[in-house]
DNA sequence: GATGAATGAGTGTTCATTCAT
DNA sequence: CATGAATGAACACTCATTCAT
């Protein structure tokens, strides 16, 4: 069971000599993130985004070999992030629900605080960008995880089926909740009740 | 218990006199459904979309008023085919669970067979267009079954929650089910499994 | 015996209904020869070719596909055009030196008359666009020259020798002629004396 | 009759203390070459230089002032190594087709061997370039060989002649020879038959 | 109704060059 | 001496849209 991570090509620019200023690059992540979220992937350009981050569109590709590189490296970023903060105080020694019910709450806590993180990685997915990210090596982090909910299915505690769809009904609800009318959504009441359906419509 | 579909400003799939020629208004129509599919809604130019549809740029503009107005009439266009086609031989009479397998299925269906529709409303869906598609008037074919979960809610067959976050239970298998690796997911097995966690998820 | 010349790909734009504005291509035309006689044709870029002609930079993409398409149809153009001057008047039954003689001169004509369309033709010859234009198909003007310096080489009138370098004996003081310096060398005699040199290279 | 070569400005080339590095400028001098051969003077660009000379683009201007200059000075060098390959062995005393032929097989000699430096040197003579290396003051390596065509003008066994004509028949097979599809031309008969070709044009 | 021509504004990207180190 | 970072300006090209026909 395993839900890996991978880009065939090296997409960042990296050099022996690292680049002087770190700060620019996060300049350039961050502009982007909030490009992305607030007018769509398909109306952030090159430009756009230089001007968001204060930076000649020329120093993007100091960073980035190309606008796709870019694109592609903040959402693995970015993944690797929500992946992280997710699996923050991970016990494998406790229940399976209540390992999922720390997850699902370290969820909602990552998303609430980065809500146009989880903007960027929802078009990403839904753009085509997103088949070429790959999936046959590892960013394995939610690997303990997944290997819980395995052994889950082998005690007949939840049910035995793909693992795509497995997450989709976990996490089904982050989107709507973190939706542009969240504000109304996102009460203790209703993250308590889609814990309570997620785990429902996985259990045995 | 409402969900309900307006446009602001007034588009022009809903011109009361439709232009002469519906076969290029179709023409237009598929071949901007099939290039959001293919190249994403990022990639998409009205020139593109004029030789797709082997028609002149000029042409689009007699039955849309800008870019917007068509992606925008071609997501509400299908947003109601999928409704339509879901509640095709709804039957009010019959229990909750059937009803929701009826939709179910149907819902596949339409999806297995319009891969690329259901593309277009994804990767609209997760765009800043949606926010242009409000929820104050209605598209109301769905009205039927929302009140069915409305009163089933209140025979306490199903739980009380909002709106959306059923909705998103209900239909959070349909986009992995559809993505790209489809062929290995949309198996009779995993449908028939992916509603029971559906119906599970939901259920009192 | 054949110097002929092709291009591979189609290369201008020709849509069944012919561009409004002729004058434009032109405009177009020139433009670029002048620039390229100027500047050189390291250094025209199309917005400075737009400029000079007066058009946008995108009207130029009505008429040619890219840079690529107008550098190439230009040059084939002018190959065309002055190979057309070259043969005015020939008359395969004078004396082999004769109809040299009058291509020499019809040559010169053509060239003081046109000083930068030779300084294009020169250029794109030295650049690697030339091995883009291809020679398996015929612009067959030149042919009855051709056709007469083999008859002439079976008569041991001439040398018999390959056809590119007979023709570069033949024409090479052109360039010279031509040159930036060229005001004190197009002399009446200068001319007739280069004729002479170029009659005695060939010449059995 | 003199044929001189002079830079109106300095050009790094002449700076008299060279730097200390040798072997870098030798590679950037190679990059360039075989860049223009390769992509041709429009495509040549200092960072691509940098790539192929595996220098940093900053070390370029340590070497010259800035691109022009080194454009230049590249071709003042292969200019002259050029005509020092043409004058080897030139012995003054023999007779003058004797010492022309000499010339001219040394002159074949080095286009096998650097056939890109000749590329090079063809681009950027065809190209305004050119005019900026003025013929005012002097690199006479030639001018050993000028000064015998001269007596053999006197002696009226050559044509009396403007040099850049005499010059012009002598070497125009070479760039022919040494073209694209040179591999089928450059035969011991060929260059032979070229050779007498070139005297003819000149002798008396 | 339908179109090709035309374009100003914008696209992603590379340019030649400078500079602090 | 040698460099990577940085950039304003330019690059080739495409955009959404208008308009005369």
């Amino acid at each position: 069971m395993k839900v890996q991570l991978v880009y065939e090509r090296s997409f960042s620019y990296h050099k022996t000599v690292r680049p002087r200023d770190q700060h620019k690059r996060e300049a350039i992540f961050e502009a982007t993130v909030k490009l992305v979220s607030d007018v769509g992937f398909a109306d952030v350009s090159v430009s756009k985004i230089a001007k968001e981050a204060n930076v000649s569109p020329a120093t993007i590709y100091v960073y980035y070999k190309n606008k796709e590189d870019l694109l592609i490296s903040i959402f693995v970023e970015i993944h690797e992030q929500k992946a992280s903060a997710a699996m923050k105080g991970f016990d494998e020694t406790s229940p399976l629900k209540e390992m999922f019910r720390k997850i699902w709450n370290n969820s909602f806590k990552f998303i609430s605080e980065n809500r146009d993180h989880l903007q960027y990685h929802e078009q990403f997915r839904s753009s085509p960008y997103n088949d070429l990210v790959n999936s046959t090596e590892a960013t394995n982090i939610m690997q303990p995880f997944l290997a819980a909910l395995e052994s889950g299915a082998k005690d007949k505690v939840i049910k035995r089926i793909d693992d795509d769809i497995l997450v989709a009904f976990i996490f089904s609800a982050i989107p709507v909740l973190s939706s542009s009318s969240y504000k109304t959504k996102m009460t203790r009441k209703n993250i308590e009740t889609a814990f309570e359906m997620a785990w429902d419509a996985i259990k045995l």
